[in-house]
RNA sequence: GUGGGUAUAGCGCAGUUGGUUAGCGCGCCAGAUUGUGGCUCUGGAGGCCAAGGGUUCGAAUCCCUUUAUCCACCCCA
């Protein structure tokens, strides 16, 4: 037991992190180009937080916090998502009196108590944005050519955008009202599960999976027929603005998205499966939420990065191999061993992969080990070596030796 | 939270209707003459058969509980 890490959480290691390390990078490289800056916060924020800005009706909040005292007793919640952190911090710290809009990004761990499956951790790891400032159209176009320029560059095919407006707080009103209306004239035939959503939150009957309510939901009123004037052209720019840019895209008016902070844009990117890798929208409410003096637009979105890996895999994409070690300095004999080890070190010095016997091998499982290690190069460096300051570089490939002075090592490993 | 599958060596798997010291492949370590890898051969290490309880003369095998894991739903990244 004491061996075994908690339900739903795995460690990073090896192959898998490698692989994880340059998805990352190139999320940072990608969102350097569009003049973003990276912000970390804390892993823990206050709980209230939370309940405000993602929502007190969610099943994130509700359900899967990892929440908990502290010694202090303060309550404390591990944060579920990266953007209440983000919008906090952009609040503590006045980033508002900074030239708008600030771009954002983040890298970071989210903790959600769920039971785990197939792309679902506890611990879970996002690339994010947040677009602070713009109300304009382009901010979402933005994100969504960042996003589509990264699904391409990982080299990802199977991912559509499909987007979607819910209007703001005021189009939300008289929809729900609609919506509501229309559910309860067919209350019987919705599953139970959408029953009781009918009362809290109307609008997540609208992705419900069950084949009687998708039937019923397909005649339902849809939110992008109840947006006022203001919701509806900037819906249609955006249209417009993502037709100009030749990015693909299918109105899907099921999109509805699981935390309450968001108004008009939704948007998530899909597999063919129907799998979410990646979701956002706008969020215009949001930072009046948490702080009330200020009424500030965004928008945003968070990207999964295990998910990424996921498809990837599933894929079949190729990463770039692991540098080689570009010469392995076998040892034989301990006279030798400290001239050997100076020879790795002043290698290393210069950028050289180096690897050398730590174990005390003989010469032939030195071989046999570097081998394993796909080393392209190797030396022995014995008594012999030592005498005559000069020793022979194998090609492992080849296996052609070459000899060479102690002291030229660097210059042939360069070729 | 609801429903289903699985759990045997580091990894991937066998293990017959319950019956001796639980096997195979890969990997790991060592050797096949003295200071050179890959191929081959030989030998070796490594398992409380997930944990606990029960049935039985006898359990990896049957039953129960727990834990973990995978999958679907809910929801989400």
């Amino acid at each position: 037991m004491i061996t075994q890490a908690p339900r739903g959480v795995q460690d990073w290691y090896g192959e898998e992190m490698r692989k994880r390390a340059i998805v990352e990078k190139k999320a940072r490289e990608i969102a350097a180009t569009y003049h973003m800056t990276e912000i970390i916060t804390p892993m823990f924020e206050h709980t209230v937080l939370f309940q405000r800005g993602v929502g007190e009706t969610t099943d994130v909040v509700q359900k899967e916090m990892y929440t908990f005292e502290d010694k202090g007793g303060r309550s404390i919640t591990l944060k579920p998502e990266g953007t209440a952190g983000v919008m906090r911090a952009y609040l503590e710290h006045n980033m508002y009196a900074q030239p708008a809009p600030a771009k954002l990004y983040y890298v970071t761990q989210a903790f959600r108590y769920e039971k785990p499956q197939s792309g679902r951790l506890r611990q879970h790891h996002q690339f994010g944005v947040e677009f602070v400032g713009s109300s304009s159209p382009l901010a979402e176009v933005e994100l969504i050519t960042l996003i589509t320029e990264l699904i391409a560059k990982l080299g990802l095919s199977d991912a559509k955008l499909h987007i979607n407006s819910i209007g703001c707080k005021n189009c939300r009103k008289t929809y729900n009202d609609a919506l509501l209306a229309y559910l309860r004239e067919h209350e019987s035939e919705l599953c139970p599960t959408c029953r009781e959503r009918m009362q809290k939150n109307p609008l997540r009957v609208i992705d419900c999976k069950v084949d009687a309510c998708k039937k019923i939901v397909e005649h339902a009123p849809r939110t992008i027929d109840y947006l006022d004037d203001e919701c509806r052209t900037h819906f249609e720019e955006l249209k417009a603005l993502l037709d100009e840019m030749q990015i693909q895209y299918t109105v899907d008016t099921g999109i509805v998205r699981g935390l309450d902070y968001y108004t008009k844009t939704v948007f998530e990117f899909v597999d063919s499966n129907g799998f979410t890798l990646c979701g956002g929208g706008r969020y215009d409410g949001l930072i009046h939420e948490i702080d009330e003096k200020q009424d500030i637009p965004s928008v945003g979105f968070g990207m999964g990065i295990e998910r990424i890996l996921y498809f990837m895999d599933k894929e079949g994409v190729e990463f770039p191999p692991a540098d080689p070690v570009a010469l392995y300095v076998g040892i034989l004999g301990k006279e030798a061993r400290g001239r050997a080890y100076r020879l790795v070190d002043s290698l290393r010095r210069q950028g050289f992969i180096v690897e050398t016997d730590y174990m005390d091998r003989s010469v032939k499982a030195q071989m046999k080990y570097a081998n394993k290690l796909g080393a392209k190069k190797t030396v022995i460096i014995g008594s012999q070596e030592l005498e005559e300051n000069k020793a022979r570089i194998k090609d492992m490939e080849t296996g052609e030796q070459v000899e060479v002075g102690l002291d030229e090592i660097a210059e042939l490993l360069k070729q």
